[in-house]
DNA sequence: GATGAATGAGAATTCATTCAT
DNA sequence: GATGAATGAATTCTCATTCAT
């Protein structure tokens, strides 16, 4: 082989293409993109077959970081409420701690160019997560489905991190407002 | 006298803006809204100045109707919780009898090209809506802002339309199990 | 109306094209074509809705012009054979004349970019050249298909052509030459 | 001692050129070549200079595989126009029989990338072609320069060649036609 | 006021060719 | 010798906005 693609190469146009699109959704120019990556335009599309191409790994790569960001290191022998608002924290505070990506997640969330391969891809990272809760809401919210729960707690998190932006110095305590909000949401 | 602008036709290109924003974002091309609106290319910027006002017209527009849909109407004499689940129900109803204004309403919202000003705007179209929000909930929920609980409100109504979208034959039931959601939520 | 699409712009545009395909083949960029014709790049495509059309135009012009130099002015009363050499003069002449539009004509009958759509309304312009053939050869070649006879016909032309182009001194001799080539291969 | 250019791999390129030109007329990217040779894009570029080298040596294969196709074997003790015959029937079942190859040189005849050099060269190639049609007219058509017959056998073989393919299964009969037509056209 | 032709700055992609490995 | 990643100029087409009619 004369030279394998370097998987740095792609590592850096992803990121490039997480800052733009963060920036300026994803009508940001593959030339920019490119640019920012320090590669040539053409470059990039070896590496992507196309922009949407480029946009669907943007896309996994964040919701794969996001997913392993929740599920990582949920400590035992908690009891089920605890774990969950462990997962709750580590969402909050990754989210908080990331803005750029999470900017870049919600453009991409909402954008039309994500088919819906893409997002049965994305949906398929966050089993862990929904066992996790499932584990955990056994005897807690049998009335509901888990699709239901998951998206009640995303779109809860989603306002909680509208008000840690705008007054971050009480971040703890939106998260927790946050968290017993989505408690009593899913309670019995 | 100068003819005046025609409020007919601004209605027209309000209309078409909405029905193409809905089916290709807010990317929509302005000759196009002009073209199904029956007017000239160059007719829509006498209207607009330019093409982000006429996206911030549309806004305010859906906003507006929906604001005014909320509140119209609310019958006298229902117990708070009732009160609140009669806008709760106009909500839910109007938005899934409109999905493409629905549609067209939140490709606006997460869109980069509407600006704080018009997202301001299209708060105080609301205030009515937090007025009776606030005073259903007195000594229900005080431990929350109410700019959180519209939030919740907004966001869990979200979910409940998506679920609706996919089983549409079971609308009552999902209706209610969104009520039921949030007002546990926001429960003391 | 604001101002009609000028004809004026579309044959310059046309122009444009027949100089450039002569030239450079098919693969002349638009924004050369638009430029000679003195218009910006976009304005082409308010013209032809894309290359392809403006290709297919072009096409269909020079073939509709050729087909109409060559029945135009038949003389009447002359013996068949006289006719159609007169034909044959006319298709020499007007290609010996008009070299580029020649060979932008030859350029894109072999391009694959001319779909069998504006390849037959091409042919449709000779149906009347068909016609004085097939009535000038009644008696003469009724074993061959006129289809068959307007192949050769063509081919000795563009051999004639080539022969001409490259002893441009002795046009009419050359000219005979074909013509007598072409009575004798679809003689009885 | 260095590895010698392989002549395997040379002739996998030609013929790799052969089938995508064919298939995409001269545009046929160098990097789809390369593969479809089984070799890698910068390995094509070893064996040719550049592109138009390939072009032209892949042109000049074919017209030496025809030429050597049409001069193999003709009888001896044929009479003239048998063996002008001979030769013309070995022109169409060839191109018959190989339409990939004839198309793929017809692409390359009309392309403006084969220089006059490289015409020059595939023209030489026909010597032996030219001697033997030569040698047999002698006497019947010595009022036409070779160059002319032979341009007009080429011609009427390319109609009776599109005959063919529209209709294969009068092969025989066009093919007849065909030579009969050029027997007249060039008679004395 | 209304019209829509005209504009030209982008945008995504392609591709012959080079050169480090 | 062979490889294929890297390059960036070139290409087609879109679209918000202007302005002559």
């Amino acid at each position: 082989m004369a030279r394998p693609l370097s998987e740095d190469k792609k590592d850096a146009i992803l990121a490039s293409a997480i800052e733009l699109v963060a920036a300026m959704g994803t009508g940001a120019p593959t030339a920019k993109i490119a640019r920012r990556a320090g590669v040539a335009e053409g470059t990039l599309f070896k590496y992507f077959p196309d922009k949407d191409a480029l946009l669907a790994a943007t896309f996994l790569d964040l919701e794969g970081e996001l997913a392993r960001a929740l599920v990582a290191g949920v400590p035992a022998g908690l009891a089920p409420k605890e774990r969950i608002r462990h997962i709750w924290n580590r969402l909050i505070d990754w989210s908080a701690a990331n803005p750029t990506r999470l900017k870049a997640l919600r453009q991409l969330k909402v954008s039309d160019r994500i088919g819906p391969e893409s997002r049965r891809c994305g949906e398929a990272f966050f089993a862990d997560f929904k066992a996790l809760l499932d584990e955990a809401l056994a005897g807690h919210a049998e009335r509901l489905s888990i699709d239901f729960i998951g998206a009640v707690l995303t779109a809860l998190a989603e306002i909680t991190l509208d008000f840690i932006a705008r007054d971050p110095g009480r971040h703890d305590y939106h998260r927790a407002i946050g968290f017993d909000t989505f408690w009593r949401a899913i309670g019995r």
